[in-house]
DNA sequence: ATGTCC
């Protein structure tokens, strides 16, 4: 056999208001029982995925797993205050301004982001110039968005927190990028785990990375375009992935860090974002070492894609979920995604932020409600 | 998750 699973550390954070599928505590089980996985955490957004379960996080020593990471490499979460300010104009109003957002970048933001991507190692990647060039600065599909926010509540004074002003929240990653980099992988090494420094370990970190920075990009430049449609600027208050692996150290033993769809705790401030028709909290990390240094990503699903539209066409139209109990916007010409992402499809957010700071492993900062969630066009883009 | 895949 030769693994150590039965010395696989695994500690779930959620309390007895958070919902949790058998399936999902089995992902947790099962990941955690791979070779080389010391820990594993599963936050409270914790749901299964394919595979592997998401809204967790393991660490190994000597090897690390490119699988467990998943096609969406260096997905995250980056928060901006605009100069935008709240009352002066509404969500629906906001959205007619930005029209459709998912094609390429307007000609005015296309070479400024042709500059940017000379920063990528691009002879390590299997996409070329054109093709990340074209993707750069798009949403993309499932739970990805970006959103307009509205500062409800400070916990603790913050000077540079502005309650007049809108926020935008961008939740997106490394586009065709990560999947491609992930396939690859795959056909030549299927889901075992690369021995730390080996060759193929080298070629997937340098990859890795790269998709990092290119998910990076790609939610500054949808910000970007927006705040060109808008004709405002803004500061970033945080930009963090919560799809990697790392180098670690977790109990004097060096190592990996995997997250799928865990924040990390050791970079600053964290945007944990509840379901489009819910609150978004911004919390400040304390301590970690219980949860692998790392937080929930989002309000996790409580319901599978493919069965939301069953469960609430005969009580929604489409239109009906085009606006939300805060009455924000939604702007999702694909009527399929405008119930697999609706607010009932999610966990409660207040539950699963309550589990984390009850732990203590973080404390609130911020509580900010939708203005305007944009998710597709409703018009064709080209 | 994916200019998806049957």
């Amino acid at each position: 056999m030769g693994n150590f699973s039965q010395h696989t550390h695994i500690n779930i954070i959620a309390n007895q208001n958070v919902w949790l599928e058998d399936s999902a505590i089995a992902q947790l089980q099962a990941t955690a029982a791979l070779a080389h996985i010391q820990a594993a955490v599963g936050l409270p957004d914790l749901h299964a995925g394919r595979g592997y379960p998401i809204g967790a996080a393991f660490f190994s020593t000597a090897h690390f797993y490119p699988a467990l990471v998943g096609g969406d490499i260096g997905c995250g979460m980056a928060l901006w205050q605009t100069d935008l300010k709240h009352h002066k104009i509404s969500g629906s109003k906001l959205a007619k301004q930005l029209g459709n957002m998912d094609g390429v970048l307007p000609d005015n933001l296309l070479q400024d982001a042709a500059n940017a991507l000379g920063g990528l190692a691009l002879q390590h990647l299997p996409l070329d110039f054109d093709s990340l060039h074209q993707s750069l600065g798009t949403i993309g599909g499932g739970n990805h968005f970006a959103e307009l926010l509205q500062l409800d509540s400070l916990f603790v004074e913050q000077p540079h927190l502005d309650k007049s002003h809108l926020f935008l929240m961008v939740h997106s990653g490394s586009r065709g990028l990560g999947g491609e980099i992930l396939r690859q992988h795959l056909n030549q090494f299927g889901h075992q785990g690369l021995a730390a420094n080996s060759i193929e370990a080298t070629k997937y970190w340098a990859q890795h990375n790269a998709a990092l920075h290119y998910a990076h990009l790609n939610r500054l430049y949808i910000a970007k375009r927006m705040f060109k449609a808008w004709k405002t600027s803004a500061s970033c208050v945080l930009d963090i992935s919560h799809n990697h692996v790392v180098p670690f150290e977790w109990n004097g033993q060096a190592g990996f860090l995997h997250r799928k769809g865990a924040a990390p705790a050791d970079q600053g401030w964290v945007m944990i974002p509840g379901s489009r028709g819910d609150y978004s909290y911004l919390v400040e990390p304390i301590g970690g070492e219980m949860a692998l240094y790392s937080l929930a990503h989002g309000a996790g699903r409580k319901w599978a894609r493919g069965d939301c539209q069953g469960r609430l066409a005969h009580k929604f139209k489409a239109q009906d979920l085009r606006q939300t109990q805060f009455g924000s916007t939604v702007v999702c010409g694909d009527k399929g995604l405008l119930y697999e992402e609706a607010p009932q499809a999610y966990k409660n957010i207040d539950a699963v932020i309550a589990s984390l700071v009850d732990v203590g492993l973080c404390r609130l900062i911020a509580r900010f409600k939708p203005v305007m969630t944009y998710k597709k066009g409703e018009t064709p883009c080209c």
